[in-house]
DNA sequence: CATAGTGTTCTATTTAATTATAACACTAAT
DNA sequence: ATTAGTGTTATAATTAAATAGAACACTATG
């Protein structure tokens, strides 16, 4: 779901365009081959300047996940399969972790440190 | 765990402190009324200038999360606990990705993405 | 070949983040 | 009172992020 970015969140504008074009690939909304918006579009949809969008493409480009034709636009180059069994696995999980009455923002720290504490 | 920030990783300094001080009070290492290290030690900690260190100090103490007192230190006022259940959980949702191959950036785009998207 | 729609490049400016440096003020202990 | 250790405040300079605006270049189509 692409949408305005959100300005002074402590997470820069060309970050935040990265994440959401990643989320739509891991989705599945965006496809292999499949073409984005025109850049003037995306920097409307995401209210940033166009050099912002060009900045994430620039970033998203050297990763190999989009690429550009002259004259064309922006596509989808790779997009990174998710385990079909992950899915269930994390929409579980959150379910519990809402009931247990916590947040996104404890969620994604608890994330972080578990993953660098635990073996493997 | 208190380590240098890393710079031009797309998240600013002062919020890397935030997270950071945030995952030691989440993993029980600095407790209710416990004092921080003094300011310009964090910053050498941090490896970052000491304005750096209090722009973070300043965001939390108005969370309520740090409190300061003149000429003493910073300490540790609000512990946001969690539930006793939520570890286990995570714990084992994170052995299961990690076997799907599944590394910690895309985990995290599919948290903040599921966790929209799931009702509840 | 003209045009509309696209990406590309460039320069200048503004705003946010970070650093550097210094001085000041409170607290506890001597 | 003095001192060492602490937080506080202030100013200036630098760097990174974002904006603004314009011109250029490629592609497909009529």
């Amino acid at each position: 779901m692409l949408q305005p970015v959100e300005k002074h969140s402590g997470v820069p504008a060309y970050v935040q365009i990265i994440h959401m074009i990643k989320k739509e690939i891991l989705m599945g909304y965006l496809t292999e081959s499949s073409r984005l918006p025109p850049v003037r579009e995306l920097a409307t949809i995401f209210e940033v300047n166009i050099n912002t969008v060009l900045k994430s493409l620039d970033k998203m480009a050297q990763e190999e996940i989009v690429q550009s034709e002259q004259g064309i636009g922006y596509f989808i180059r790779k997009t990174q399969d998710v385990n079909d069994e992950a899915m269930p696995v994390l929409r579980e999980t959150i379910r519990r972790l809402k009931t247990y009455g916590i947040g996104l923002e404890m969620t994604k720290l608890l994330i972080e440190e578990l993953w660098r504490t635990e073996n493997g």
